[in-house]
DNA sequence: TCTGGGGTCCTAGGACCC
DNA sequence: TCTGGGGTCCTAGGACCC
């Protein structure tokens, strides 16, 4: 009933109290990147791109630097992109990197080629989850109708916010722009617009920094003239499709009737993109969410083989179960289906899962179910990742508990311990 | 030398039940 | 014995997003 068919259409502006609804998106600049120049100020104004894992390398930088603050690192002991070796790709980079044609999910050795003097940083979770609570606990500060979208974006409903209808939202977009900079020094981007659909394309309108403000008269001027790809759902295959059907603006998509997207996209996404290109969206902003499923994987520095590189492979199937299992324990939930996902060596991916009728978050449960769903899959090719899921979430500590759930005391007796112990040991 | 890791949502077929 | 819907759950894959 959120996005369709069903969503009674109101006027893109109209809220049921008769206010004008006004939704800003606020994004982060460059938020990895920005975080890391908040500690290495030396590099400012420098290409600097954040990626690939914690690398021996930058160990030593830390260590070697001890004691000093970090801003004391002289910049020719950063290491630099140049001769980079290895998987990684670049997850943010700044503005100054960015002019040489460097940016997110481009692989580490292509940028080194592009940018090869651009200093290389280690992604720090830790540190933007810091950041990322310390802006969000600002903005709710100011408006509490916030939904987090991940580490650098959130919504924000502005409707009923004092203020928050003053040039269309403007005055409160500074307010809480100037509220997170003089805080944290980083800086956002805001969009504020009848609804998210067209306030999540108008934060991009003038990054970085920027405020951008759309009415329900900008439709044509504004939204229109915007590639398809800036409708944030429709992604390179829905693109590639539409420009097939030579539909390559917002505008192009609006001007057909609805009977002929839904012939060509299926009724519920034909009806969702007609939605989207005049405008229309009545999701509500969502403040609390329950999560769906847990995982982990990881990529390997080189292919595995199932059979040459069982012993590896092994610790690091164990290592990935343990970590969803702690995982869950620390959030607090329990799951029931249980997953693994394997990516071969020509990229392709399968999946496969096995729901138990118990729930658990217990690393050995866990670990048993996924090593029989690994027994469903072809291992005759070589491997670069693995992964391990829990999903069907339920919050933990209702009626069952982790001790319970063991598959040697549960209705999963299909194996006694000792046969559990002795299939885990025959996977690899 | 390609292509990370953590998610959500949707679809579609089959099993199973009423 | 055949035919048939509807509903729910499970599984696999894929698109998309941050």
């Amino acid at each position: 009933m959120v996005r369709g068919f069903l969503a009674p259409q109101y006027p893109m502006n109209e809220h049921p109290g008769g206010v004008r609804r006004r939704i800003a998106h606020l994004d982060m600049d460059a938020f990895y990147a920005s975080v890391e120049l908040l500690r290495y100020p030396q590099l400012k104004g420098l290409p600097v791109v954040i990626g690939g894992g914690r690398r021996a390398e930058d160990e030593t930088l830390r260590q070697t630097y001890a004691g000093h603050t970090l801003a004391d690192i002289p910049l020719d002991a950063f290491h630099r992109l140049k001769g980079y070796t290895g998987r990684g790709v670049i997850t943010t980079a700044t503005y100054a990197a960015r002019q040489f044609g460097v940016g997110s999910a481009l692989g580490l050795m292509k940028a080194a080629k592009l940018c090869p003097q651009a200093i290389l940083l280690p992604v720090d979770f830790n540190q933007y989850r810091k950041y990322s609570h310390a802006f969000k606990a600002i903005i709710a500060d100011i408006a509490p109708l916030m939904e987090d979208r991940g580490v650098d974006e959130v919504y924000i409903d502005f409707t009923e916010v004092p203020g928050g209808q003053r040039e269309g939202g403007r005055v409160l977009a500074r307010l809480v722009q100037k509220a997170i900079f003089d805080q944290t020094g980083l800086t956002c981007s805001v969009g504020v617009a009848p609804n998210k659909l067209l306030a999540k394309m108008a934060s991009e309108f003038n990054k970085p920094n920027g405020i951008s403000i759309i009415f329900e008269g900008d439709l044509q001027g504004k939204i229109w003239p915007l590639a398809c790809r800036k409708i944030n759902g429709i992604g390179p295959k829905a693109d590639e499709k539409l420009q097939g059907l030579g539909i390559e603006t917002i505008g192009q998509l609006a001007a057909r009737e609805l009977p002929w997207l839904v012939q060509h996209f299926g009724k519920k996404t034909g009806a969702w993109m007609w939605d989207a290109a005049h405008g229309r969206d009545q999701r509500p902003v969502v403040l609390e969410s329950e999560p769906v499923c847990v995982s982990r994987e990881t990529t390997f520095e080189r292919d595995l083989h199932a059979v040459r590189d069982k012993v590896e492979l092994g610790t690091i199937f164990t290592r990935l179960c343990s970590q969803v299992a702690a995982d869950l324990q620390r959030k607090g939930y329990v799951g029931k289906t249980i997953g693994i996902k394997l990516r071969y060596d020509d990229f392709k991916s399968v999946t496969r899962d096995q729901t138990l009728d118990i729930y658990t978050a217990d690393a050995q449960t866990i670990r048993h179910t996924a090593g029989l769903c690994l027994k469903r899959v072809p291992l005759d090719q070589r491997l670069r990742l693995l992964g391990v899921r829990v999903g069907t979430l339920v919050k933990a500590g209702g009626t069952e508990t982790c001790e319970e759930n063991r598959p040697s005391t549960s209705k999963l007796s299909a194996s006694s311990a000792t046969d559990l112990a002795t299939k885990i040991s025959q996977l690899f």
